[in-house]
DNA sequence: GGATGCATGTAATGCGTTACATGATTGG
DNA sequence: CCAATCATGTAACGCATTACATGCATCC
Protein backbone atom coordinates (compact mmCIF):
# COMPACT_ATOMS: atom_id res chain seq x y z
CA UNK A 1 0.00 0.00 0.00
CA UNK A 2 2.96 2.31 0.55
CA UNK A 3 5.41 3.07 -2.10
CA UNK A 4 3.85 0.83 -5.02
CA UNK A 5 3.53 4.19 -7.38
CA UNK A 6 3.50 3.69 -11.16
CA UNK A 7 -0.61 3.38 -10.27
CA UNK A 8 -0.27 7.41 -8.79
CA UNK A 9 1.64 8.19 -12.22
CA UNK A 10 -0.86 6.85 -14.48
CA UNK A 11 -3.51 8.81 -12.61
CA UNK A 12 -1.91 12.05 -12.51
CA UNK A 13 -0.64 11.59 -16.39
CA UNK A 14 -4.57 10.64 -16.95
CA UNK A 15 -6.08 13.85 -14.91
CA UNK A 16 -3.59 16.31 -16.87
CA UNK A 17 -5.15 14.68 -20.06
CA UNK A 18 -6.71 11.26 -20.97
CA UNK A 19 -4.58 8.78 -23.06
CA UNK A 20 -4.06 5.26 -24.69
CA UNK A 21 -1.60 2.78 -23.36
CA UNK A 22 0.32 3.62 -25.78
CA UNK A 23 0.26 7.55 -25.81
CA UNK A 24 0.57 6.68 -21.84
CA UNK A 25 4.25 5.12 -22.59
CA UNK A 26 5.26 7.61 -24.86
CA UNK A 27 4.98 10.07 -22.10
CA UNK A 28 6.77 7.95 -19.97
CA UNK A 29 9.39 7.99 -22.31
CA UNK A 30 9.56 12.64 -22.42
CA UNK A 31 8.19 14.69 -19.34
CA UNK A 32 6.52 12.04 -16.89
CA UNK A 33 9.38 10.19 -17.72
CA UNK A 34 11.66 12.60 -16.01
CA UNK A 35 10.67 11.38 -12.58
CA UNK A 36 9.28 7.76 -13.08
CA UNK A 37 9.94 5.50 -15.74
CA UNK A 38 7.97 2.36 -16.82
CA UNK A 39 7.26 0.43 -20.31
CA UNK A 40 4.39 -0.30 -22.05
CA UNK A 41 4.06 -3.81 -20.88
CA UNK A 42 3.76 -2.54 -17.10
CA UNK A 43 1.11 0.64 -18.06
CA UNK A 44 -1.03 -2.01 -19.94
CA UNK A 45 -0.39 -4.84 -16.82
CA UNK A 46 -1.17 -1.74 -14.58
CA UNK A 47 -4.22 -0.49 -16.52
CA UNK A 48 -5.64 -3.45 -16.14
CA UNK A 49 -5.81 -3.98 -12.45
CA UNK A 50 -6.56 0.10 -12.48
CA UNK A 51 -9.50 -0.87 -14.52
CA UNK A 52 -10.65 -3.94 -11.95
CA UNK A 53 -10.26 -1.36 -9.25
CA UNK A 54 -12.57 1.04 -11.17
CA UNK A 55 -9.54 3.93 -10.94
CA UNK A 56 -9.74 4.49 -14.99
CA UNK A 57 -12.14 3.65 -17.25
CA UNK A 58 -11.90 3.06 -21.57
CA UNK A 59 -13.62 4.62 -24.18
CA UNK A 60 -13.42 3.10 -27.55
CA UNK A 61 -12.05 5.67 -30.21
CA UNK A 62 -11.81 5.31 -33.78
CA UNK A 63 -9.74 6.79 -35.88
CA UNK A 64 -8.90 6.62 -39.48
CA UNK A 65 -5.96 5.34 -41.13
CA UNK A 66 -4.58 3.99 -37.63
CA UNK A 67 -5.90 1.49 -35.01
CA UNK A 68 -8.74 2.08 -32.85
CA UNK A 69 -7.48 2.88 -29.41
CA UNK A 70 -8.65 2.63 -25.90
CA UNK A 71 -8.62 6.21 -24.48
CA UNK A 72 -8.25 6.15 -20.28
CA UNK A 73 -9.95 8.24 -18.05
CA UNK A 74 -9.68 9.08 -14.17
CA UNK A 75 -12.99 7.77 -11.95
CA UNK A 76 -14.07 9.64 -9.06
CA UNK A 77 -12.79 6.08 -7.56
CA UNK A 78 -9.28 6.52 -8.99
CA UNK A 79 -9.31 10.48 -7.95
CA UNK A 80 -9.83 9.68 -4.57
CA UNK A 81 -7.77 7.01 -4.52
CA UNK A 82 -4.94 9.51 -5.52
CA UNK A 83 -5.41 11.91 -2.96
CA UNK A 84 -5.25 9.32 -0.37
CA UNK A 85 -1.95 8.26 -1.70
CA UNK A 86 -0.93 12.15 -2.00
CA UNK A 87 -1.21 12.69 1.73
CA UNK A 88 0.21 9.39 3.07
CA UNK A 89 4.32 10.16 3.88
CA UNK A 90 7.15 10.24 1.50
CA UNK A 91 8.99 7.27 1.50
CA UNK A 92 12.60 7.38 0.96
CA UNK A 93 14.26 7.10 -2.18
CA UNK A 94 16.01 3.60 -2.56
CA UNK A 95 19.24 4.75 -4.07
CA UNK A 96 20.42 2.62 -7.31
CA UNK A 97 23.71 4.76 -8.87
CA UNK A 98 25.42 2.32 -11.26
CA UNK A 99 28.30 4.68 -12.29
CA UNK A 100 29.39 5.31 -8.39
CA UNK A 101 29.62 1.69 -8.24
CA UNK A 102 32.09 1.44 -10.91
CA UNK A 103 34.05 4.73 -9.84
CA UNK A 104 35.08 3.03 -6.54
CA UNK A 105 35.64 -0.20 -8.24
CA UNK A 106 38.32 1.55 -10.54
CA UNK A 107 40.29 1.14 -7.98
CA UNK A 108 40.79 -2.16 -8.70
CA UNK A 109 41.29 -1.72 -12.31
CA UNK A 110 44.67 -1.00 -13.68
CA UNK A 111 45.20 2.56 -15.68
CA UNK A 112 43.95 0.78 -19.25
CA UNK A 113 40.79 -0.07 -17.05
CA UNK A 114 40.44 3.19 -15.91
CA UNK A 115 41.01 4.64 -19.54
CA UNK A 116 38.41 3.18 -20.41
CA UNK A 117 36.15 4.57 -18.17
CA UNK A 118 37.05 7.53 -18.00
CA UNK A 119 35.47 7.70 -22.00
CA UNK A 120 32.40 6.16 -20.62
CA UNK A 121 32.10 8.91 -18.40
CA UNK A 122 32.96 11.64 -21.28
CA UNK A 123 30.11 9.54 -23.14
CA UNK A 124 27.81 9.50 -19.86
CA UNK A 125 28.39 13.14 -19.60
CA UNK A 126 27.53 13.80 -23.01
CA UNK A 127 24.04 12.32 -22.37
CA UNK A 128 23.39 14.41 -19.52
CA UNK A 129 24.68 17.22 -21.56
CA UNK A 130 21.57 16.68 -24.00
CA UNK A 131 19.11 15.80 -21.58
CA UNK A 132 19.50 19.30 -20.01
CA UNK A 133 19.46 20.79 -22.71
CA UNK A 134 16.12 18.98 -23.87
CA UNK A 135 14.91 20.45 -20.30
CA UNK A 136 15.92 23.78 -20.91
CA UNK A 137 14.02 23.75 -24.27
CA UNK A 138 11.36 22.27 -22.90
CA UNK A 139 10.98 25.05 -20.08
CA UNK A 140 11.40 27.73 -22.64
CA UNK A 141 8.60 26.10 -24.62
CA UNK A 142 5.60 25.18 -22.25
CA UNK A 143 6.87 28.47 -19.25
CA UNK A 144 7.57 31.41 -21.35
CA UNK A 145 5.99 33.25 -18.91
CA UNK A 146 7.55 33.21 -15.17
CA UNK A 147 4.69 34.60 -13.95
CA UNK A 148 0.61 34.58 -13.72
CA UNK A 149 0.02 30.68 -14.36
CA UNK A 150 -2.64 28.19 -12.61
CA UNK A 151 -1.42 25.82 -9.94
CA UNK A 152 -0.89 23.10 -12.27
CA UNK A 153 1.38 25.09 -14.74
CA UNK A 154 3.30 25.90 -11.45
CA UNK A 155 3.42 22.41 -9.73
CA UNK A 156 4.54 21.06 -13.76
CA UNK A 157 7.30 23.88 -13.81
CA UNK A 158 8.47 23.19 -9.91
CA UNK A 159 9.28 19.57 -11.25
CA UNK A 160 11.08 20.91 -14.45
CA UNK A 161 13.06 22.61 -12.27
CA UNK A 162 14.07 20.36 -10.07
CA UNK A 163 15.05 17.94 -13.35
CA UNK A 164 17.51 20.91 -14.77
CA UNK A 165 19.04 21.47 -11.34
CA UNK A 166 19.25 17.67 -11.29
CA UNK A 167 21.81 17.65 -14.22
CA UNK A 168 23.40 20.67 -13.76
CA UNK A 169 24.42 19.33 -10.61
CA UNK A 170 25.13 15.89 -12.58
CA UNK A 171 27.38 17.59 -15.06
CA UNK A 172 29.62 19.68 -12.23
CA UNK A 173 30.14 16.54 -10.77
CA UNK A 174 31.15 14.57 -13.86
CA UNK A 175 33.80 17.46 -14.12
CA UNK A 176 35.25 16.89 -10.92
CA UNK A 177 35.40 12.91 -11.96
CA UNK A 178 36.91 13.28 -14.82
CA UNK A 179 39.09 16.05 -13.43
CA UNK A 180 39.96 12.91 -10.34
CA UNK A 181 40.87 10.35 -13.02
CA UNK A 182 43.35 12.46 -14.93
CA UNK A 183 45.07 12.71 -11.52
CA UNK A 184 45.37 9.28 -10.98
CA UNK A 185 46.69 8.57 -14.65
CA UNK A 186 48.06 12.03 -15.80
CA UNK A 187 49.26 11.19 -19.02
CA UNK A 188 46.01 9.73 -20.00
CA UNK A 189 47.63 6.53 -22.23
CA UNK A 190 47.94 2.92 -21.41
CA UNK A 191 50.75 1.67 -19.86
CA UNK A 192 52.00 -2.04 -19.99
CA UNK B 1 24.05 -9.62 -17.47
CA UNK B 2 24.20 -6.08 -18.29
CA UNK B 3 22.79 -4.17 -15.11
CA UNK B 4 22.37 -6.41 -12.33
CA UNK B 5 24.92 -4.92 -10.08
CA UNK B 6 24.25 -5.81 -6.59
CA UNK B 7 26.90 -8.36 -6.95
CA UNK B 8 29.31 -5.58 -8.33
CA UNK B 9 28.79 -3.60 -5.66
CA UNK B 10 29.41 -6.59 -3.13
CA UNK B 11 32.45 -7.71 -4.92
CA UNK B 12 33.94 -3.51 -4.91
CA UNK B 13 33.05 -3.82 -0.80
CA UNK B 14 34.41 -6.59 -0.27
CA UNK B 15 37.66 -5.75 -2.10
CA UNK B 16 37.97 -2.68 0.07
CA UNK B 17 37.73 -4.43 2.94
CA UNK B 18 36.36 -8.78 3.57
CA UNK B 19 33.65 -8.54 5.46
CA UNK B 20 30.63 -11.09 6.86
CA UNK B 21 27.24 -11.08 5.36
CA UNK B 22 26.13 -9.11 8.58
CA UNK B 23 28.76 -6.46 8.26
CA UNK B 24 28.02 -6.48 4.01
CA UNK B 25 24.10 -5.20 5.48
CA UNK B 26 25.72 -2.64 7.81
CA UNK B 27 28.13 -1.34 5.13
CA UNK B 28 25.07 -1.45 2.39
CA UNK B 29 22.88 0.57 5.21
CA UNK B 30 25.83 3.16 5.23
CA UNK B 31 28.87 3.86 3.07
CA UNK B 32 28.07 1.64 0.21
CA UNK B 33 24.16 2.92 0.54
CA UNK B 34 24.83 5.92 -0.48
CA UNK B 35 25.02 5.03 -4.23
CA UNK B 36 23.42 1.42 -3.84
CA UNK B 37 21.12 0.05 -1.35
CA UNK B 38 20.72 -3.70 0.06
CA UNK B 39 18.63 -5.40 2.99
CA UNK B 40 20.85 -8.06 4.47
CA UNK B 41 18.06 -11.39 2.45
CA UNK B 42 19.05 -10.21 -0.74
CA UNK B 43 22.63 -10.19 0.09
CA UNK B 44 22.99 -13.74 1.68
CA UNK B 45 21.10 -14.85 -1.45
CA UNK B 46 23.35 -13.35 -3.85
CA UNK B 47 26.40 -14.30 -1.71
CA UNK B 48 25.65 -17.86 -1.88
CA UNK B 49 25.24 -17.31 -5.88
CA UNK B 50 28.52 -15.72 -6.39
CA UNK B 51 30.09 -18.15 -4.00
CA UNK B 52 28.84 -20.90 -6.56
CA UNK B 53 29.87 -18.82 -9.36
CA UNK B 54 33.58 -19.05 -7.34
CA UNK B 55 33.53 -15.12 -6.86
CA UNK B 56 34.11 -15.17 -3.33
CA UNK B 57 35.48 -17.90 -0.44
CA UNK B 58 34.22 -17.69 3.23
CA UNK B 59 36.59 -18.54 5.80
CA UNK B 60 34.81 -19.48 9.42
CA UNK B 61 35.86 -16.96 11.75
CA UNK B 62 35.35 -17.86 15.44
CA UNK B 63 34.84 -14.44 18.13
CA UNK B 64 34.82 -14.67 21.44
CA UNK B 65 31.21 -13.49 22.81
CA UNK B 66 30.03 -13.61 19.50
CA UNK B 67 28.44 -16.28 17.23
CA UNK B 68 30.90 -17.42 14.69
CA UNK B 69 30.40 -15.63 11.52
CA UNK B 70 31.75 -16.16 7.53
CA UNK B 71 34.46 -13.64 6.49
CA UNK B 72 33.95 -13.54 2.75
CA UNK B 73 36.79 -12.51 0.34
CA UNK B 74 37.02 -11.92 -3.10
CA UNK B 75 38.40 -15.08 -5.06
CA UNK B 76 40.85 -13.99 -8.72
CA UNK B 77 37.44 -15.24 -10.76
CA UNK B 78 35.34 -12.68 -9.06
CA UNK B 79 37.88 -9.96 -9.60
CA UNK B 80 38.15 -10.31 -13.23
CA UNK B 81 33.88 -10.59 -13.29
CA UNK B 82 34.45 -7.27 -11.61
CA UNK B 83 37.05 -5.58 -14.10
CA UNK B 84 34.87 -7.28 -17.25
CA UNK B 85 31.81 -5.33 -15.65
CA UNK B 86 33.74 -2.30 -14.62
CA UNK B 87 35.06 -1.91 -18.55
CA UNK B 88 31.17 -2.37 -20.10
CA UNK B 89 28.84 0.85 -20.95
CA UNK B 90 27.17 2.19 -18.17
CA UNK B 91 23.21 1.57 -18.14
CA UNK B 92 21.15 4.74 -18.18
CA UNK B 93 19.69 5.03 -14.73
CA UNK B 94 16.09 4.49 -14.02
CA UNK B 95 14.32 7.12 -12.10
CA UNK B 96 12.13 6.51 -9.57
CA UNK B 97 10.72 9.85 -7.87
CA UNK B 98 8.15 9.81 -5.42
CA UNK B 99 7.92 13.36 -4.64
CA UNK B 100 8.19 14.49 -7.70
CA UNK B 101 4.60 12.52 -8.90
CA UNK B 102 3.15 13.73 -5.68
CA UNK B 103 3.84 17.75 -6.38
CA UNK B 104 2.23 17.21 -10.15
CA UNK B 105 -0.67 15.23 -8.01
CA UNK B 106 -1.23 17.79 -5.75
CA UNK B 107 -2.75 20.01 -8.83
CA UNK B 108 -5.85 17.81 -8.60
CA UNK B 109 -6.24 17.97 -4.29
CA UNK B 110 -7.31 20.90 -2.65
CA UNK B 111 -5.73 23.57 -0.04
CA UNK B 112 -5.64 21.16 2.54
CA UNK B 113 -3.74 18.61 0.78
CA UNK B 114 -1.54 21.02 -0.33
CA UNK B 115 -1.20 22.28 3.20
CA UNK B 116 -0.40 18.55 3.97
CA UNK B 117 2.24 18.20 1.32
CA UNK B 118 4.28 21.31 2.33
CA UNK B 119 4.29 20.03 5.67
CA UNK B 120 5.57 16.39 4.17
CA UNK B 121 7.79 18.43 2.00
CA UNK B 122 9.16 20.36 5.46
CA UNK B 123 9.76 16.72 7.09
CA UNK B 124 11.84 15.45 3.75
CA UNK B 125 13.69 18.26 3.51
CA UNK B 126 14.84 17.75 7.40
CA UNK B 127 15.92 14.18 6.49
CA UNK B 128 17.71 15.41 3.91
CA UNK B 129 19.32 17.97 5.84
CA UNK B 130 20.42 15.62 8.76
CA UNK B 131 21.95 12.83 5.48
CA UNK B 132 24.31 16.31 4.44
CA UNK B 133 25.44 16.65 7.85
CA UNK B 134 26.66 13.31 7.86
CA UNK B 135 28.64 13.64 4.73
CA UNK B 136 29.86 16.13 5.60
CA UNK B 137 31.46 14.90 8.65
CA UNK B 138 32.17 11.59 7.05
CA UNK B 139 34.21 13.84 4.75
CA UNK B 140 36.33 15.79 7.95
CA UNK B 141 36.64 12.06 9.42
CA UNK B 142 37.59 10.02 6.32
CA UNK B 143 39.59 12.41 3.92
CA UNK B 144 41.11 15.36 6.36
CA UNK B 145 43.71 15.90 3.48
CA UNK B 146 42.91 17.40 0.71
CA UNK B 147 45.90 15.83 -1.37
CA UNK B 148 48.59 13.22 -0.94
CA UNK B 149 46.18 9.97 -1.39
CA UNK B 150 45.94 6.88 -3.15
CA UNK B 151 43.89 5.78 -6.01
CA UNK B 152 41.35 4.17 -3.21
CA UNK B 153 40.94 7.32 -1.19
CA UNK B 154 40.36 9.76 -3.84
CA UNK B 155 37.88 7.54 -5.44
CA UNK B 156 36.11 7.44 -2.44
CA UNK B 157 36.44 11.20 -1.73
CA UNK B 158 34.86 11.75 -5.57
CA UNK B 159 32.09 9.59 -4.95
CA UNK B 160 31.06 11.00 -1.65
CA UNK B 161 31.65 13.95 -2.84
CA UNK B 162 28.70 13.43 -5.51
CA UNK B 163 26.73 12.50 -2.73
CA UNK B 164 27.06 15.91 -0.87
CA UNK B 165 26.79 17.95 -4.21
CA UNK B 166 23.50 15.97 -4.77
CA UNK B 167 22.21 16.85 -1.02
CA UNK B 168 23.01 20.09 -1.68
CA UNK B 169 21.03 20.51 -4.77
CA UNK B 170 18.14 18.38 -3.34
CA UNK B 171 18.25 21.30 -0.61
CA UNK B 172 18.15 24.17 -2.45
CA UNK B 173 15.31 22.51 -5.03
CA UNK B 174 13.23 21.89 -2.26
CA UNK B 175 13.35 25.72 -0.94
CA UNK B 176 12.22 26.43 -4.64
CA UNK B 177 9.27 23.50 -4.17
CA UNK B 178 8.30 25.01 -0.38
CA UNK B 179 8.17 28.73 -1.89
CA UNK B 180 6.03 27.20 -4.80
CA UNK B 181 3.37 25.71 -2.65
CA UNK B 182 3.44 28.88 -0.68
CA UNK B 183 2.33 30.86 -3.73
CA UNK B 184 -0.47 28.75 -4.43
CA UNK B 185 -2.09 28.62 -0.49
CA UNK B 186 -0.15 32.47 0.42
CA UNK B 187 -2.03 31.89 3.56
CA UNK B 188 -1.39 28.55 5.13
CA UNK B 189 -4.09 27.67 5.94
CA UNK B 190 -7.14 25.34 5.33
CA UNK B 191 -9.79 26.56 3.04
CA UNK B 192 -13.64 25.36 3.37
C1' DG C 1 10.19 -3.50 -50.34
C1' DG C 2 11.74 -2.07 -45.78
C1' DA C 3 11.66 0.92 -41.91
C1' DT C 4 9.06 3.41 -38.77
C1' DG C 5 5.04 4.62 -36.11
C1' DC C 6 0.59 3.32 -34.01
C1' DA C 7 -1.63 0.07 -31.08
C1' DT C 8 -2.05 -3.89 -27.79
C1' DG C 9 -0.81 -7.59 -25.63
C1' DT C 10 1.57 -12.62 -23.35
C1' DA C 11 5.26 -15.31 -21.07
C1' DA C 12 9.46 -16.21 -18.58
C1' DT C 13 12.65 -14.93 -15.46
C1' DG C 14 14.74 -12.53 -11.92
C1' DC C 15 15.17 -9.07 -8.55
C1' DG C 16 13.47 -6.77 -4.40
C1' DT C 17 10.55 -6.44 -0.34
C1' DT C 18 8.23 -8.14 3.59
C1' DA C 19 7.34 -11.34 6.87
C1' DC C 20 8.82 -15.07 9.42
C1' DA C 21 12.36 -17.64 12.08
C1' DT C 22 16.24 -18.77 15.35
C1' DG C 23 19.65 -18.11 18.90
C1' DA C 24 23.46 -16.13 21.73
C1' DT C 25 25.42 -12.08 24.31
C1' DT C 26 25.73 -7.53 26.31
C1' DG C 27 23.99 -3.48 28.66
C1' DG C 28 20.60 -0.92 31.14
C1' DC D 1 13.87 -8.87 32.42
C1' DC D 2 13.86 -6.35 28.20
C1' DA D 3 16.00 -4.26 24.40
C1' DA D 4 19.60 -4.01 21.29
C1' DT D 5 23.36 -6.05 18.74
C1' DC D 6 25.56 -9.81 16.39
C1' DA D 7 24.75 -13.45 13.12
C1' DT D 8 22.34 -16.21 9.55
C1' DG D 9 18.92 -17.71 7.09
C1' DT D 10 13.76 -19.33 4.51
C1' DA D 11 9.35 -18.37 2.16
C1' DA D 12 5.90 -15.81 -0.28
C1' DC D 13 4.66 -12.36 -3.16
C1' DG D 14 4.83 -8.79 -6.38
C1' DC D 15 6.98 -5.78 -9.42
C1' DA D 16 10.18 -4.94 -13.32
C1' DT D 17 12.66 -6.37 -17.32
C1' DT D 18 13.27 -8.82 -21.48
C1' DA D 19 11.85 -11.34 -25.15
C1' DC D 20 8.31 -12.69 -28.02
C1' DA D 21 4.11 -11.75 -30.74
C1' DT D 22 0.67 -9.56 -34.00
C1' DG D 23 -1.13 -6.38 -37.41
C1' DC D 24 -2.15 -2.22 -40.10
C1' DA D 25 -0.67 2.32 -42.23
C1' DT D 26 2.49 5.55 -43.95
C1' DC D 27 6.78 7.28 -45.79
C1' DC D 28 11.03 6.82 -48.37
Amino acid sequence: MAGMSLEHAILVSLLEQPASGYELARRFDRSIGRFWTATHQQIYRVLKRMESDDWVTAEEVGQDGLPDKKVWSVTPGGRSALVTWLRAPVQPEAVRHELAVKIRGAAFDDPDGRAALLAEVERYRADHEATLAGYLAGERRDFPDPAARDARASLQHVVLRGGIAYERMVLDWLDDVLATLRTLDPDGKARP
